[in-house]
DNA sequence: AGCCCTATTTCAAACGTTTGAAATAATGGC
DNA sequence: GCCATTATTTCAAACGTTTGAAATAGGGCT
């Protein structure tokens, strides 16, 4: 049932008779070489469905068509539906796409971009974990001439360096410009957590549609958590414990904390819980079997953010671009608003 | 900035003025070599960085230490978080995982398994696509001595492979069972795609709870819908549209199928959706947040069902097991009733 | 000094492919 | 039939590593 004995170019070229540079060159379809003998070998070639040896290709072309890419977490639908982009483009391109998740944790994210240089990638995409400040384990890759690209998450630690982010300023801006044209004067926001700089943006675009728009601001309406849910709880609690402050609006860094404050909000029977308008970032397919949904969603296209990381990777790849010249793609976000 | 001259053990040997196999056999610690001199070695070694070049490793060890998993969605957690134990074991023991989506499509699924062909992985993981009855494209691995493990999704058209399944019959019995003792007479069972047969055992598993405990089947209970939302919505017209069967209780094939029901009968405004008591399998996080979740779910731990695919592929791949030795593993499911 | 034994190092081939240079075969012109 | 082209094939080295066999070095003994 197995055969055993490996089809390689050698076995084929023993079998047709000629030398293993002829039977190479006639897959490779050099011009130098005969047509009929081209035909005979790729006969040959398909009937004992030969495949050519990746690590004999790799070895020899130094490249390894492999391109990693390290992120927190594949149940984050963001970081699923980046894939999407970042694996499609590459299949395209003749590359394979490794992945491997760092669960948000600086020592797995370390031992993954190990596993990567060990597994030579041609090109790394990155998206850092929330307690990446130093970037040594990164830093080796670059020496090897390995491009970088870092993803989503802004490594404001690292200066130099090519990036792929969601604009997020300009989504954050535009759900509280939503809710400020809709009326509303008292926007909570929900920000993400304040230690990691690759939520500031978010704030940012928060702060700046409130003084567009000559909207008061008001630090009561300004509270921080993570992904946990006791954090986002006290943090809920914190935003509406002000009457004079009580805000009737709300804009969250993230749909599932969205969901958890509203779940809260709910639980406690909160006076005018399902009167405040919500948003956050995500456009999460599940928002449609809520009761109480989100008005609206920032989408992040992150199939689009995606692609443009693996875009960019593939032309420092390519030499396309200089690796010292560094890059910064922005994405545009879009606000979703969902018809109840 | 860029080291340009690659770190091979040559490199290393020149600079060592050593030969290259010394250099090679101080780095594997061979017993052979001098104690001071294997220090010697892998002081440079670490100093200059030196990373082993994998593609060369595997060219002399005719292996590539990759594993390939070829399934639908990523989307889907139950895929998302079977990766998981994948993953994990596999990074244990020295192997990098190769993902792979085949979106529900055969075609995508062949190109998929012709990607993981060529690029020489160790073994695959397969869940199958909706419509693979043909198990061509997957043939050539075996011939070659590749091993596959099918998980998930049972491929009973293929009877010579070897397989790790989620135990849904059991599954789908407790949960049957679950809402029989709970006192319902008038069971729904919304099934998954009629025509694949990997969700033939959910449907066994509520039938034969049914049976054992003597309530009476009635076919006017039983529906098919796939993971489109309309479909979902006829079928579920189709089983509430008898006075003399209403069900009182539904089972469901998946989760969010049985979210978009749920969602339907409320929507209609349906005489007692509100009592209806439901159980679907995927124990889906999301559930804490809907006004009216499931009673229960059936949790069918897609991380140990993961975890066993690699298992064995390990164990076929390390010859542990022989590979014409076919093997099935079955994966209990459990019972997760929520607590409102 | 000569010999043997052990410790250590080096040699050389192999894994499967690619590719420029060299060799050979085929063709045409005369 | 011979030479000059051109068409086609083969040679040989290289990519970076591993590993059994062979070579060498060092030490102790007589």
């Amino acid at each position: 049932m197995i055969n055993n004995t490996p089809v390689t170019l050698k076995f084929l070229a023993e079998r047709l008779k000629m030398s293993v540079s002829t039977v190479s060159k006639a897959l490779n379809n050099y011009p130098t070489i005969n047509a009929y003998t081209k035909q005979r070998v790729q006969e040959m070639a398909r009937e004992l469905h030969f495949t050519p040896n990746k690590s004999a290709i790799n070895l020899k072309e130094k490249r390894s068509r492999i391109i990693g890419v390290i992120l927190p977490n594949l149940l984050d639908h963001f970081f699923t539906r980046s894939i999407y982009g970042v694996e499609q483009f590459a299949t395209n391109n003749g590359y394979n796409v490794i992945i491997s998740q760092s669960h948000d944790e600086l020592e797995k994210e370390i031992q993954s971009a190990n596993m990567m240089l060990r597994g030579r990638v041609d090109g790394l995409i990155v998206a850092i974990s929330k307690h990446t400040q130093d970037f040594e384990h990164f830093n080796q890759f670059e020496k090897m001439g390995i491009p970088i690209v870092y993803y989503t998450r802004n490594p404001s630690f690292n200066l130099n360096c090519h990036k792929v982010l969601g604009n997020t300023f300009q989504g954050c801006y535009q759900a509280t410009k939503f809710l400020i044209d809709r009326g509303h004067l008292k926007i909570a926001y929900l920000g993400g957590p304040k230690m990691t700089n690759f939520t500031h943006d978010r704030f940012n675009g928060y702060i700046n549609a409130l003084k567009d728009h000559e909207v008061p601001f008001s630090a009561k309406l300004v509270a921080y958590t993570d992904f946990d849910k006791e954090n986002t709880i006290t943090a809920i609690k914190n935003l509406f414990a002000h009457p004079d402050h009580m805000p009737t609006a709300l804009v969250a860094f993230k749909e599932p904390i969205l969901f958890d404050a509203i779940k809260y909000l709910k639980s406690i029977n909160h006076p005018n819980f399902n009167k405040i308008e919500s948003i956050g970032f995500g456009n999460n397919a599940f928002i449609t079997y809520l009761d109480l949904p989100p008005i609206a969603s920032i989408e992040e296209n992150p199939e689009s953010v995606g692609e443009n990381a693996i875009k960019l990777l593939l032309q420092l790849i390519n030499k396309e671009i200089d690796m010292e010249n560094y890059q910064k793609v922005m994405v545009d976000c879009k606000l979703v608003v969902h018809s109840s």
